[in-house]
DNA sequence: TAGCTTATGCTGAAATTTCAGCAGGTTGAG
DNA sequence: CTCAACCTGCTGAAATTTCAGCATAAGCTA
């Protein structure tokens, strides 16, 4: 059997080298805001070191290809790599295949009672229905 | 506003010290496995280091309060700390958050496409569909 | 029992990561 | 023009992480 973390390499064009903790921290907030100054992803970060350790981390990012920047005037805006629904995916897909036995519904009906949704209790076995027999149709 | 790794942060019980590349990967294992021995752990790791190395990485993670073990037989075996469902929540909130805006339906949409699911785009639009009208019934 | 295999406990050195600070460039206000 | 307040590039040392190997115990088989 293939394990997730070679399908997960796979995926990936030239394989980046993997990423330390400050460094994965530091993705996080960029694929949270999107994109972002120095300045502006250390003050996203939980608990920032100093501007210029924020800096040497992004650069190194950079060198690692996880996130590319553009010149906004003086300063450099930086912005991951690969694109956003791609990002999305591949998390998703990372949570779902460690958390879930790789299984979507699992993960939905999860997802469904989340707060956010406010949906009752009924509703969401309603949906959790639903899903599981669209997707019974479909194979 | 209130950070997402500062609630995070406050969602465990005695703060654990967080987690190096290694460390993450072997979490990563132990979730998915649910539980295994050191050898298991590194039969499972994507590029295992040797075999003491692994044993380490699991003491570690232990005093780090990330996982406990149980003795069967000679061998200690070894489980994550928390709760499957408590880390399957923590995990998918974590995706939902940093990449999707924190809006689960984004995510659920996404999730819907899954290949595991096999289902049609007309599915997904209907699903989508009634997971928003339910939502914004609910509110 | 002897010997092989497979465990854990522990240690410390190599490798990586993290970070502060210095040098120097550019912008904009006075 | 001059200065203050930004910025980036770079460097190297401290801190952390990673890992192999040694010592040792327990189970198993011949």
């Amino acid at each position: 059997m293939l394990k997730f973390q070679q399908v997960e390499a796979a995926a990936m064009s030239p394989s980046k080298p993997p990423l330390s903790r400050r460094e994965r921290e530091v993705m996080d907030v960029l694929y949270r805001v999107k994109e972002g100054t120095v300045a502006e992803v250390m003050a996203e970060l939980a608990d920032p070191p100093t501007y210029s350790a924020v800096r040497s981390t992004l650069r190194i990012l950079e060198e690692k290809g996880h996130v590319e920047h553009r010149e906004d005037g003086p300063r450099y805006v930086y912005v991951p790599a690969v694109g956003h629904e791609t990002a999305r995916r591949a998390a998703l897909n990372h949570v779902v295949d460690t958390f879930f036995d790789g299984s979507s519904d699992h993960a939905l009906v999860t997802l469904l009672r989340r707060s956010d949704l406010e949906l009752s209790e009924k509703q969401i076995q309603r949906l959790a229905r639903e899903i599981r027999r669209a997707s019974e149709e479909g194979r």
